[in-house]
DNA sequence: ATGAAAGCGCTAACAG
DNA sequence: CTGTTAGCGCTTTCAT
């Protein structure tokens, strides 16, 4: 109960407190005897460090924020849908935290709306985390950027939108990833090719639609009326797109879903359309979602490399805070893996 | 950069720090008068009291922790799906900790081998936590949950399998569920119903066996040798298990799987045998995960109330932080939903 | 290579 | 109702 202190481990090693202090901290100028004599101390009365006490005291919190969209995590929420794309996130941060004794801070932040600056000033004031790592679309909030940088926190963004000097980022090329689909399906032999961009607010939806386009020009494929369209990276969105697709005068004989959900939309308004995925028409999703591996048939999908995103993002900022203002980092791009599943083939006769 | 203290704002408003401190805290004893100009300096400052310091000179830390077991989640990570249930935990706790201005930390325990003392020891003494939210298999280990009694840290065990006087759980009732399910499939007609129980180590896995047997006891239903089959919540294990369950000289009418993973797993198994869902078999799962939404056929299902468990779980924490010490929160049992969708139907002729 | 003293920014008793 | 005085457990200076 009466936790076991600084004061205690100098104590009974015979040393002072600073000592206890240097030994924990891995401070040189400290004799092995001497280091000796405290660590067994240490362990034998089993003392930790307080966390609170370091971070009032120096410089560093041991602690690493995510900056996580409320909105979108109520939605999760309300439709009982884990977030795949953040519990990936997570899982990278958290072990990268893990292994450096770094803790992980979960933060929503409401990026509607006017209170985001008072919201993320405060949280910045109360926590004085020794890096942030933004998620979209916190990653191009310019509210959210300036407090960082005001408060002269490190940060990393995950694949931003814009990147303009905002700062740090790793991410991955949509584009590119979007580009090499298309020319997939165009390999197959494809030639009206549909696309669902996804919500707009993501910076991704638009890199995913400029790599489409792209591919297509690249071939000398028109991109007619009504084959591009709007969905908003839900599964319902997905199957009122492919309505639309399908109900096209010349409809195309593949659909590109700017992610996962929105394919098996597709793939499940085809079905209702008494047509078969990939027979009649081929779908490509983006994401890799563990829906995409689960679905039948299994989806072609782009895999996001997002859990080593975060532990990049997390060693970097880990490491800037040993080092203190260290040289800033540059931007990270990782690899993105086209993965070929069942879901696409070459088009009828 | 050089934060705004306590100090600022007392000398703003032309009071006493204890006063600034008692208006933060929405404690008595302060007259309107005072306390508007308090919020008006603290606001005109920007004034966010720092989370470390009031931990270490108060009683409270602000913080609850989540504990999560470090091999399944390196597991997931490695398989790049993210953790349904993980994620849906840390949303119901984490909009709860929003709400009362608390932080959410995650922490990965490595319940296997002999470190788990000195890690949750370690872990507990460093960030003195209002409260823990345990997550299987932390509910249930001997060893965490002695620490934390002798900590005298609060915590809630979501989903535990052992009862007796262990300290305050939020869960749902495992047996009922799976015995209304298997009452669901034996309304419909089927008598031969395969059961797949999932990985030993969860108490949930038990309960759901439990839950099967005495349905079909109750209904005077045989359990044949080879219809209750040992899965371990894999997809891969689903199809291994159907497999075996479709070779069997009097083959089921109907699977019931412990989760929606291996329930997945039994439909693609089926569907490569050349049989179909649910016309030739029935098919279950447990969980009402994404990709149980998402599949074809959309399965029936058990949905788990798992965010409002860390919901509730959290509420209590916070709620007992504040009044500290607070009367022991007896058990609370929040109710599973069945969700009937279309990967069951009466069987065959 | 080691130690003493001085806070970090706040809350917890107490006084008034 | 309001203010004063001590610390909380550590890291920083700065001596030695």
């Amino acid at each position: 109960m009466a936790s076991v202190t600084i004061y205690d481990v100098a104590a009974r090693a015979g040393v002072s407190i600073k000592t206890v202090s240097r030994v924990m901290n891995k401070e040189p100028n400290v004799r092995p005897a001497m280091r000796d004599r405290v660590l067994q101390a240490a362990g034998e009365l089993g003392y930790s460090p307080n966390l609170s006490a370091r971070s009032l005291a120096g410089s560093r919190s041991f602690v690493i924020a995510v900056f996580v969209d409320a909105a979108l995590t109520i939605d999760h929420w309300r439709s009982e849908r884990g977030a795949d794309y953040l519990s990936r996130i997570q899982l990278g941060a958290t072990l990268e935290c893990r292994e450096a004794g770094y803790h992980l801070l979960i933060e929503l932040i409401d990026h509607e709306g006017p209170q985001v600056r008072q919201e993320v000033a405060a949280l910045l004031a109360a926590l004085k985390p020794d890096g942030v790592i933004l998620t979209p679309p916190s990653s191009d909030n310019p509210v959210v950027l300036e407090l960082l940088d005001k408060a002269g926190t490190a940060y990393v963004r995950l694949g931003p939108e814009r990147a303009e000097g905002l700062g740090p980022r790793v991410h991955m090329d949509d584009v590119d990833a979007a580009r090499e689909m298309t020319e997939h399906l165009i390999g197959l032999g494809h030639k009206r090719i549909g696309f669902i961009v996804g919500e707009p607010r993501y910076g991704a939806s638009q890199a995913r639609r400029e790599g489409y386009l792209a591919a297509m020009k690249a071939h000398g494929l028109p991109v007619s009326e009504g084959l591009v369209r709007q969905g908003d990276f839900t599964f319902q969105s997905g199957v009122a797109e492919a309505k639309a697709l399908l109900a096209l005068p010349d409809r195309p004989t593949a659909i590109f879903a700017s992610n996962d959900d929105m394919a098996l939309g597709c793939v499940s308004a085809i079905a209702e359309a008494g047509l078969m995925t990939p027979g009649d028409i081929s779908v490509a999703g983006f994401d890799d979602s563990s829906s995409a591996r689960f679905s039948r048939p299994q989806l072609t999908t782009v895999r996001q490399p997002v859990a080593e995103m975060s532990s990049v993002a997390a060693k970097l900022l880990i490491a800037r805070a040993k080092t203190s203002e260290a040289e800033r980092p540059e931007d990270i791009l990782l690899p993105f893996e086209l993965i070929h599943r069942a879901s696409t083939a070459p088009p009828p006769r």
